[in-house]
DNA sequence: AGAGTCAAGTAGACAA
DNA sequence: TTGTCTACTTGACTCT
């Protein structure tokens, strides 16, 4: 069997309008990812802009068509070489924001504590460890390009976090929380 | 169209 | 040997 990353905006509207939880999680289970990632169905809405939302509504349905009647889109998830082409998983902006959270109280985890974010934030172990790299990284090099242009020093990176966290989310406006996430991590205390 | 972003891939180093 | 780290690079995607 070939692995096929998932589309990006694959059922992203159907599964925004969507309160059946089951049938969701049936459709993201005709993909499998080329990592350990797992099927991404809950990810994508939050990432959304409203103006890609209106775009991506349009098409949608054609999208879930093709890809129920199967490999009509085949061709277009393999590069001319025959090479599956790479997906990349975008988190919400919820599970950025406890990311971020989390980064700010302590650079590292450990492996139950990476285990317990992953399980919280339903991502894999291997995507909370690439996050905290990447991130680590992220912040070397900004403070690195800080050093070489002082006159950006004023910005806290707290503030930049802050804001780059909060117009993500207002930007994705049609974000509904799952009914899991209205309580626990997510609950009326987190706002 | 080009620049920027970001999750994932890669390579080499290190520790247990 | 295995797992994780840094320091990049790659490739998909978004924004302007």
């Amino acid at each position: 069997m070939s692995h096929r990353p998932r589309p990006l905006t694959s059922f992203l509207i159907e599964d925004i309008l969507s309160t059946d939880e089951s049938s969701r999680l049936n459709r993201s289970s005709l993909w499998t990812q080329k990592t350990d990632t797992g099927p991404q169905w809950d990810k994508y809405p939050g990432e959304v802009s409203k103006q890609h939302f209106q775009q991506s509504y349009l098409g949608v349905r054609k999208d879930a068509q093709c890809l129920e009647s199967d490999d009509l889109e085949e061709d277009s998830r393999f590069t001319a070489t025959g090479k599956q082409k790479r997906s990349r998983a975008a988190f919400s902006h919820l599970q950025v924001l406890e990311l971020e959270k989390k980064f700010n109280h302590q650079k590292y985890l450990s492996a139950p504590e990476r285990a317990h974010l992953a399980t919280c934030l339903r991502l894999t172990e291997t995507q909370v460890k690439i996050w905290f790299q990447n991130r680590r990284y992220k912040t070397k090099r900004k403070q690195t390009k800080d050093f070489q242009q002082p006159e950006s020093c004023g910005v806290e990176e707290q503030d930049i976090l802050r804001s780059t966290v909060l117009s993500s989310f207002y930007r994705s406006c049609l974000y509904r929380p799952l009914p899991g996430e209205l309580g626990g991590l997510w609950g009326p205390s987190f706002w």
